[in-house]
DNA sequence: GATATTTAAGATAAGTTTGTCCTTTATAAA
DNA sequence: TTTATAAAGGACAAACTTATCTTAAATATC
């Protein structure tokens, strides 16, 4: 369904949501221990996280990561469209060059609502929401 | 979603199932030219649902691939399961090690019922089904 | 200003998926 | 029995994803 760079994606952002804002920041050693990924493979894809703004980070001592207030209403939607593309969201499931009305792959009807349940649910699914079941010990971000 | 392969095994299991059953098997070539797919690649997928039982073939003159009776029956699930393995119908969607109630992800309690969903509908669709589409004009195996 | 720390960036390697090519095997027809 | 045909199987190559390593840049603290 998803990469494995976008899932470390999105399990990072949610555990840096878990944190505090304030003025520290969060390593990039803490976040994949957190979430039990590669570091240096997690570097690049916090990296393309900053540059589209979604994270903000700070390099030297005391630096390391951190989620703004208004970032943390980010949808995962945003995250997979950035680290994935929208591919997922809006391709064809049997790999029709376009997925569209007028030229129906085989299952279109059928998977149209499947991807627009996806859609609609990324989409209405903020780091916000996610964070407060990993805070509350409801969900988790790793094993 | 699903890989290239599975979506050529889609495709391809769809078109054969559209022909006529009889004496005439439909070759290769043919297939992975209604299905717009390369030849050689097709046929190793085509090996392994021949090997599944999902389709048989006879080689040499007049040889080709065919589909049987009942086989035409075969729901969608099972060749995503067959090529892709069911990955998708069960794992977790953030990469945890198993999706499970008592230790979920962030998006488990959302993305379970997405899941499902797709299971079903791969679960209630035959290639029989898929097959009346294409016959008729309505959808379309390739572009 | 020198030093230590931490992210950024670039190069490279490992692994997986996708794709091709060549040889072997089975079989129908001449 | 020979020949032609078509799938099976094995080896290999290309492309993409995942992962690592090294160096550069920024910045706080001494
Ligand atoms: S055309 Fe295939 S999903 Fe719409
Ligand atoms: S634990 Fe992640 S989808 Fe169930």
């Amino acid at each position: 369904m998803f990469s494995k760079a976008c899932k470390y994606a999105i399990n990072a952002m949610i555990y840096i949501s878990t944190l505090p804002q304030g003025n520290d920041r969060v390593g990039l050693k803490d976040i994949s221990q957190a979430i039990n990924s590669p570091e240096a493979f997690t570097a690049k894809i916090l990296q393309i996280l900053v540059k589209e703004n979604l994270l903000s980070s700070i390099k030297g001592p005391n630096g390391g990561f951190e989620i703004h207030e208004d970032a943390r209403k980010t949808q995962l939607y945003r995250i997979v469209q950035v680290i994935d593309g929208d591919q997922i969201f809006t391709g064809c499931a049997l790999g029709l060059e376009k997925c569209s009305e007028d030229h129906p792959c085989a299952v279109h009807n059928k998977f149209k609502a499947i991807r627009e349940h996806l859609a609609g649910m990324m989409m209405t699914t903020s780091l916000e929401d996610m964070a407060r079941g990993i805070q509350n010990g409801t969900n988790f971000l790793k094993i």
